[in-house]
DNA sequence: AGAACCGCCTGCTTGC
DNA sequence: TGCAAGCAGGCGGTTC
């Protein structure tokens, strides 16, 4: 499932890609994406991350906004034929981007291009004293709220696991219960994970492939999440698997308190 | 107001 | 072996 890292791969990806082109054609192929509009002879200014929205912005003030949500990926084929589960294409000289997603929970969406940074999305710009007011207090479980795109931009549910595991903070804390100390420690922790899934192209632990196809390497990273019932790389204690709020937490109930 | 829960989807895994 | 049930989860919307 994509998340900050495979985001910005993917986006990197297409800057390098599609910066400068123009688009030649567009094609809907599933009625739940039918918003979109008329994109053809539009010019790729820049592809931008925000969260985990890739925006693509346009030569006519409008920007493409693309959510690959659970299952959603970008390929780039020079063939126009639709592979498997392809939901969105758009055609440039050189090839096609399609949208491909089998469970059909991605977006794509034309909006006005926005200028403002967001001040959420630890490695383009955190705002922390705003987040140290405004969601530090709240009475979730601090996994809960890492993984809140209104509080904390990018992080899902591997990552979320990662970061605490790392920081040795318990997923069942709740996050008003958190030092100024402890969270500078999840701060910092967050920016290397992040910073390393970057480097490391993804964690193509199930389905993730970046723009051509290729996995990433981050799965080797991965220290708690998917590991249940092995040793803790950390302290040597037995990783466990929870449930909070419907999805897997794993995480060592012996170094992280 | 804010926390908890629901629904969208479909492919893969599990259990009988 | 085959089929049904269970599971996966980001996030907007609804309910409590």
């Amino acid at each position: 499932m994509p998340e900050l890292p495979e985001v910005e791969t993917l986006s990197r990806q297409l800057q390098n890609k599609i910066c400068g082109c123009a688009i030649l054609t567009s094609k809907v192929y599933d009625d739940k994406l039918n918003g979109m509009g008329n994109v053809q002879g539009r010019r790729i200014l820049v592809v931008e991350r925000r969260g985990k929205t890739i925006a693509l912005r346009l030569n006519d003030g409008n920007s493409i906004l693309i959510h690959l949500r659970m299952t959603g990926r970008l390929l780039w084929q020079e063939s126009s034929i639709r592979p498997k589960h392809g939901r969105w294409r758009i055609t440039f000289k050189e090839g096609n981007i399609f949208l491909v997603d089998p469970r059909r929970f991605a977006t794509v969406k034309i909006e006005k291009t926005r200028n403002e940074k967001i001040e959420n999305d630890l490695i383009t710009g955190f705002n922390k004293n705003s987040f140290l007011e405004k969601q530090a207090g709240r009475k979730v479980n601090v996994k809960v709220l890492l993984m809140d795109p209104k509080a904390i931009a990018g992080i899902g549910n591997i990552y979320a696991c990662e970061i605490l595991h790392r920081a040795g903070i318990s997923p069942l804390r709740q996050a008003s219960t958190l030092s100024l100390k402890e969270w500078n420690k999840v701060f910092d922790y967050a920016k290397r994970i992040l910073k390393k899934g970057i480097e490391k192209r993804g964690t193509s632990i199930s389905d993730w492939r970046d723009l051509y196809g290729c996995k990433g390497e981050n799965q080797n990273e991965l220290k708690a999440y998917g590991r249940a019932g092995n040793c803790c790389l950390i302290c040597g204690g037995t990783i466990r698997r929870i449930k909070q709020g419907g999805r897997s937490t794993f995480y060592c109930p012996h170094c992280q308190k």
